[in-house]
DNA sequence: CCGGCATGTAAACGCATGTTGACTTAGGTT
DNA sequence: AACCTAAGTCAACATGCGTTTACATGCCGG
């Protein structure tokens, strides 16, 4: 009874699933506003209207995938608590494959502003939790001045990627062909390990 | 004659180049299909028909967007040809002040993929045409084997950028309130600097 | 075997969107 | 002053959207 079917219908429990990853897909790719229930549905193979009956609405859906992919974003699944490049390598390794909306992280990054006020509100409201997490990995409290300057850096890092990320998938903008994955991976992790360890001096000297 | 008016109406050139900026923001902030063009009419105060009048179509006004961001994006405007440290300062003046959708390059990146074919295709070539400008400026060519390592660093560079415009304006995430702007300017530039002129060194040993 | 319920479908509604055609108004020319 | 053309408005349209209601179908316990 736990060994749950992918494939077939007449079960509520996997078509939920299947609706919320296919709308994973939709939202990280094309935004929340673009996606349209009834692609979704198609993608999924089931009618338009299971989504309203199992979520609710649109935004039910959109919160759906948010909160499944707070639950993903344990940070304790990312990494150990410990070294900022166990963090790093980490991170990466989530990020520099792709493409991949299936990815937890990359889905949250992806996701914009998208004019729709309750679902940006949604959005926000998990990449703030998601932010508190990390901080709370790497031993960072935000009430600490001195460690500010290091969650700004875990922010950078981010940004980085996810800006690699809308590079390499959304905009269509390859990397030189001749770059391997080693030679786009190793600069990359140099530079976010230097921004992530090396302290600003915040009161030093 | 050449003294062209801003504000008032009956100024046909004047409310095209209106429309143009007002679509921009929410081309920029919403993305294409999210954005309405009643919405774009409204911002700037006239009636939505003149948005088909005069461009033709949703689409023709997003082109005439795409195709003033080309000439804005003129490189020789961005930096003078020469070192790399002067295209990373220009880069990160164009990027770090936010928000600011009126800078040709933020509305570039953060375009993204709207479902919209046709769109698509516009940004894809707008994106790939400054890329060249860009690589043309730093004396790089795509051709060139031993050159092509930098290209991919200024796309790590650009999407950097990208990533922290899409951080701190997109999503709503704030930078630690006590991180000045040199704070956050000074490690990413040191970053970036070292990213694009250290060489991966592709044929030394 | 069969009723009942969960699962899925089909069609329609109300609304917002992009676009179009006919109409109105301002401003310069004669 | 009369007029004409450009500049802008208004109302309507076809379409696609999210959602709802009514209906069909498979599955399980008696």
């Amino acid at each position: 009874m736990d060994n749950q079917q992918t494939t077939t219908g007449r079960d509520a429990a996997g078509t939920r699933r299947r609706l919320v990853q296919a709308a994973r897909r939709r939202f990280a790719t094309e935004g929340f506003r673009a996606t349209t229930v009834r692609h979704i549905a198609a993608d999924v193979g089931v009618n338009v209207a299971l989504i309203s009956r199992y979520f609710g609405s649109k935004e039910g859906l959109f919160e759906a995938c948010m909160s499944r992919t707070v639950d993903e974003l344990d940070p304790r699944r990312i990494t150990r608590p410990g070294t900022v490049d166990e963090l790093v390598d980490r991170l990466i390794g989530h990020i520099i494959e792709l493409p991949n909306p299936d990815d937890p992280l990359q889905l949250l990054l992806l996701l914009r502003s998208s004019g729709d006020e309750r679902a940006d509100a949604i959005r926000r409201r998990t990449l703030e939790s998601f932010t508190e997490r990390l901080a709370g990995v790497a031993g960072w409290r935000a009430e600490d001045p001195t460690t500010e300057p290091l969650l700004l850096r875990a922010q950078i890092a981010i940004a980085t990627m996810l800006g690699l990320v809308m590079l390499r998938t959304s905009t269509g903008v390859q990397p030189v062909t001749s770059a391997t994955s080693a030679d786009f991976t190793e600069p990359l992790g140099q530079a976010l390990r230097a921004l992530l360890t090396t302290a600003p001096a915040p009161t030093q000297e």
